[in-house]
DNA sequence: AATGAATGAGCGTTCATTCAT
DNA sequence: TATGAATGAACGCTCATTCAT
């Protein structure tokens, strides 16, 4: 129902056309060894070798590793962005079934190599680089958005915090199934249970959830992000 | 109630009891280093600079880097193995209240800077190495112990293939917090309330499962380890 | 009373106006950067960054580096040597007033962070490149005409070689001030007194000079100019 | 009488004979460069290279290469800080005669190739570099022990201010033929004029000196260096 | 007239590793 | 038991240069 969209990366400069395709094709190439070898593999020389152009080729588009690094990062989450964009704006389902459209999304898209390779790695670079983690962050804040909503929908009774709160916890719960269940781990085969599993255990927990007595009324969302780009990520629009 | 033993590194050669030490001194400056910094900061010049010998004293102990990685990471490991082994023989709870209690020491566990930095490190690289996979697997092996058998006694309808399906996505749940509320992240200070999510849900979750039609009677839990391996982390003993 | 006349660089390529124009920006960039931050770091990057042009601009108009980095020399040192052509030609003054004006624009000039900065470079690249140390001898004769012109009018009695030699040893001891006395330099408030020290010994040296009892008529002052550019040089047209 | 004592450099690490001569070889080879090429080529490639051994064995010693330079510095520069303290207390002469015997001294030096190749290069140096600035501040300061106690004790009446400008301006005129009458330069061959020239010259500039009419007591002579470190080279100890 | 694309040589530095002491 | 000496491979990066556009 949902797919995840191929990698678009938008060329930063090159006027001419074989500059433009080069800087995909190294960013490209980057993801691609990102995948195959882990973050401590992308190294210009082994880009460069698999493109079979020279280290200061690479140079000539990016003025230092870490620009590229940063534009393969912001390339590969703006396309999980795009799939999230799509889940919360494709569907004219009901809440319940949106939300169950939403966890076999994401339970499928585990499933996939590049999933599977690049998030771990992104946790890992998390714990080091604050960018990274504001990056991720800024990820699966527009993931939750359509969790979010679902949550009000089904269960409207619920305070803000307790919204949020189950939308957290139903994501971390999908994105743990990775460790497991990821593409070429053991559980893979285990995915359709998995994903009845989850529908059924999460859109319970959703549709049992109670609010708490007395919510804070200036209670926020956690987030690295400044408010500005926070309500940018969750603005409905 | 439950407690993560401190780290407890077996010195695997080393003759002279100093050796002996030095071992420990060495696999404790990695793990430090391991945690503070990320795996790619282990470096034989970096363990040897904070303890203040030379890179080639390491390699006395050491006859490879690797050597030393796999060393580190069997500590590691086998740390959380105690903690483990811990929770399933320490408890004489009626077996709801054992997973509840279960689910609350996992959830404490990845509020410590440890887990936090250590797991996410640890699921990225069993993404390129298959040793380390088969240790991630053998641990929360090690891990499901207690909970398939508490979901056994909870609800002793289910088939095995439905009790492990459950015991990984309950463990899958709550191993996908640690992105979110582990140490230092944002979501750190909601782990309260997402305790008492994850318990009401999961517990909610085994409560309510039911057993396949038509199982499979040759089924058995996916795993990474030959038979034996697997079975002598699930034997009671 | 002595004026050290604007940088002025001839072009030497291009046809076209604008290019011409360029050239000069060039030149104009390569100096000022040579002044500020030295030698190593007159790099056609460096240029092309403050000019805000690309590298392969500069070598539309230079077919290499080196290309570039004589025409600044020359341009560099020829508007040393309009500066000591202005110091002959513009006096019409008493043969020892005129040396010490000389001596005071000499350190004055030596006062200017361009002087400072420019002439201790070219000094180190003269010991590398003989071209460098031709045209500094250049530049030097060309600033000893005066000098010996002087001497020899204060103190007819002396002989070609005597005269020469005290003018290279007059020459040589205001330029030695600039390593101490430079812009910048620690003694640079000290240059009033020096001065003073630097015209009455001077003076008094060309004043007191005995000629040597027995020249040798065939000597001539040494050079690593061919005869033909010598003349060139010192004839007083 | 006197000499240019050889490169005496310090060994800093090297239990082993074969270090210590390792760090005095990689030193040497340093400073023949530095010699024969300039600056830019003191590479650790070209070092190595000519040793025929492995850039890493370099940084073996130096852990980077900024240390190494300053070795080689401290190194040529102590050199001559031995070199002018054997002018100091090496001579039982009268002060005039100290006096001729120091500038004969040093001009001789000038005609060395290491001399004047070096010089100018640590000139060039210091117009970029503070830490250099420092160091040839403190061996001319050096420098200037003996030429300031020769000028006291030739002409008592002056003030230290006039002292002291004397004695810049004597070593300044001296350095400057460096320039002119260096290891294969032009006026090399002049050099026992030049020597005469500057003998007469200087010294009769010292004894004519008069002090100036209202010195300020509080004047010192201008240093980059602290208080501390210029008394402690100017202590006669 | 100027730029973009690409190269090749060289730079300082990090790292794991081997070996003799 | 531990170190110093030395290596070789790799890394990110700078630079001048060539060539097609």
């Amino acid at each position: 129902m949902f797919d995840l969209p191929s990698l678009k990366i938008k060329a930063r400069s090159g006027i001419y056309a074989t500059g433009q395709e080069r800087v995909v094709q190294i960013l490209e190439t980057a993801v691609e060894i990102l995948i195959q070898d882990g973050f401590p593999s992308v190294t210009l020389r082994e880009i460069a070798r698999r493109m079979d152009i020279r280290v200061s080729a690479i140079h000539h588009y990016y003025s230092s590793r870490d620009d590229l690094i940063l534009d393969v990062l912001s390339g590969v989450l703006s396309s999980y962005e795009e799939f999230f964009e799509g889940l919360r704006t494709a569907s004219d389902l009901q809440p319940e079934e949106r939300l169950r459209a939403f966890i076999n999304a994401i339970l499928d898209d585990i499933l996939t190599l590049k999933t599977t390779r690049l998030f771990p790695e992104l946790w890992a670079l998390a714990g080091r680089d604050e960018n990274v983690s504001r990056m991720i962050d800024a990820i699966y804040i527009r993931s939750r958005v359509l969790v979010t909503r679902c949550i009000a929908e089904i269960n409207p009774a619920l305070d803000l915090r307790t919204r949020e709160n189950l939308a957290l916890f139903l994501t971390a719960s999908l994105e743990g199934v990775t460790i497991f269940a990821g593409h070429g781990k053991p559980w893979a085969g285990e995915m359709p249970q998995l994903k009845a599993i989850a529908c059924d255990s999460l859109i319970a927990m959703v549709c049992n959830a109670r609010p708490i007595a007395d919510p804070d009324p200036d209670w926020r969302p956690p987030t690295l992000l400044d408010a500005a780009s926070y309500v940018a990520l969750t603005d409905p629009v």
